[in-house]
DNA sequence: GACTTTTTGATTTACGTACATCAAATTCTG
DNA sequence: CAGAATTTGATGTACGTAAATCAAAAAGTC
């Protein structure tokens, strides 16, 4: 049997209430029986039954997740994950709360923020926009003692607590490694799609994918970035165009979202060419080009993991606990028509 | 606030003790003052507290994981991933104790599954060996309340109560096709190594390579396989002696463990030609020869995941509760040296 | 209708922790 | 050293469930 309180109280010499004052940080012990009983906490190992306290503190971790207005599938698909948690909040004590702010507004996020200052809530999640502003009100939120998990989208050089996505540097190296790999030597143009140089996992992820194109593969051709603005419609005319007048293309990278219209301009085209395509997010219409061979790699990352690792994170964080680091990092699955789910 | 035990009993009518009667299946009560309560429990939507549950059951989950003896990197692995779990016992209410049996051997397993039905315990998690005396047992214990799970090679046709691990077909197309593609068009020959056609994952993993490299890439010529039985002295030799006596080989697929021999091999041979290999599960070894080029890809399944997984599932089982499927799915991780983790 | 048997209710204790209250003991202050 | 302030102890209640006991009520039997 786990040591109880009860145990530290022997141990200490001291009564359950001392212990129950030193463990919860309440006042009126003297400096010297706390140590005491610190001491006898570490010695006996005790570790506090975590269920048992939410049990009688009728503790619930009221979370805030702030994700992007946007219609594109990923986000749909993000917006879901949380949904389903927000079911589950019954069983895991948590009360979940989304809210929304337009999708690359760092004045909107810093607005939000500072509303959930006040709220104190257990935990924030949020989908970093990549700005200072944003990055100071993180800061002061953490400073203030509620941890922040960043999701899909990092803040470097913030105070979160933890990263729930992808290593976008290693995505865009993976992607620039598999094109090049699968075009096998020949040489040609490699046209990439991204949705906006704003956000910075589309920014790392063109940062990698350049780095391995000009290091290993000098005979293909970086042409200049086209944005989409992560939009179907806006996608499609780009490549369209694109394939139109230039037919030295054989690579696609589509780094963003709105792969709907992507592969909507490659099909109109799929007699005419061979393109080697590797795209992002594993969404109803990429896996159907992967299925018919129009894309030839997605590179995904499971938003429904990202969402309960954040989860599981802030609830550790609000109790002052660790979490087991191996299990929370977000991997980035590679999907070739053989290994879809 | 969620409903309680109380709130049935006002809901149905009943006592505390009633509701106590039907919610733990004890005897004593009347058919149709169980129906009544069970409607109430229904229609308030009454979930049992789970830690409530437990803490006044003081109960634990004594789960057994029977893995073979065997010394291979990845089962020194997931020996490991077991032993950490059992660290994390005291918090998470297991009592886990790991059975070793000899690897490739059906009626060592039936015996330890055998002794298993009479101590009873909360959850089996076995790596099974394909045998139909071994699914007659598995059988046997689930049938007699006992959920089982298989870990790394599953019992198809049992009635096991979830599979933590990869699909392995799909694990042996995606190597077709990605050494399909990698080698871009090229015409040669392709060795197989295997650890043994008696497990049923290797058969899987060749089983799904073959089909596509027959489908797909004709111009690549597969030869017999070759089994190393896991083994890196004999996986040294037997690739040695390959690439000694064939100078068409251009491919290598590793469906086994025992890479170390196989990459002591390549590297004797660096100089003289260029090869493509995928091998599979990420160790030490295999991180390197990715690392300086010796092997293309590695596909790996994360023995933590598996692991912790299992422990979920059979937690829940045990309770008679359900789970995030899409958690508990392991997934193939495809590794290039750039997205190493 | 008296009897047995079964079903139900009422009540209590327990699990490990949190939290509050009040009294007793100790320390500090002047 | 008295008095005030602080520290500590003792005790009880609560959280939601499990499990046990014993009495009371209802149902079934002859």
């Amino acid at each position: 049997m786990r040591p109880t309180v009860h145990d530290i109280a022997a141990a200490a010499g001291v009564s359950l209430a001392t212990v129950d004052r030193v463990l919860n940080q309440r006042a009126g012990v003297r400096e010297v029986t706390r140590k005491r009983v610190e001491e006898a906490i570490r010695e006996i190992g005790y570790i506090r039954d975590v269920a048992a306290a939410n049990l009688a503190k009728g503790r619930v971790y009221p979370l805030v997740f702030i994700l992007p207005t946007s219609d594109n599938s990923f986000m749909h698909g993000l917006h879901n994950e949380v949904r389903q948690a927000m079911i589950r909040s019954g069983t895991e004590r948590t009360d979940i709360h989304i809210r929304e702010v337009p999708a690359f507004d760092p004045q909107a996020l810093v607005a939000e923020l500072e509303r959930l200052a006040e709220e104190k809530p257990a935990g924030v999640a949020l989908v970093a926009a990549d700005a200072p502003e944003v990055l100071a009100v993180v800061d002061r939120l953490v400073a203030s003692g509620v941890p922040v998990v960043t999701l899909v989208s990092d803040l470097t050089g913030s105070s979160r607590c933890h990263y729930a996505g992808v290593d976008n540097i290693a995505a865009g190296r993976t992607a620039a490694r598999l094109l090049g790999r699968f075009l096998g030597g020949k040489a040609g143009d490699i046209t990439v799609l991204a949705g906006s140089m704003m956000v910075r996992d589309h920014r790392e992820r063109l940062e990698g994918f350049t780095q391995v194109m000009s290091e290993e593969f000098p005979s293909l051709n970086l042409l200049s970035v086209l944005e989409g603005r992560d939009d179907p419609d806006m996608a499609y005319a780009l490549i369209s165009d694109a394939l139109g007048s230039n037919d030295r293309i054989i690579g696609i990278y589509s780094l963003g979202a709105g792969n709907r219209g992507l592969i909507r301009a490659l099909k109109a085209r799929h007699q005419e060419r061979t393109l080697t395509v590797i795209a992002h997010e594993l969404t109803e219409s990429t896996r159907g080009a992967l299925t018919d061979g129009t894309i030839d790699a997605v590179l995904n990352q499971d938003a429904g993991h990202e969402v309960r690792s954040a989860i599981r994170v802030l609830k550790a964080k609000a109790d002052g606990l660790g979490f087991i680091a191996a299990q929370e990092r977000i991997r980035l699955d590679i999907f070739l028509k053989d290994n879809l789910p």
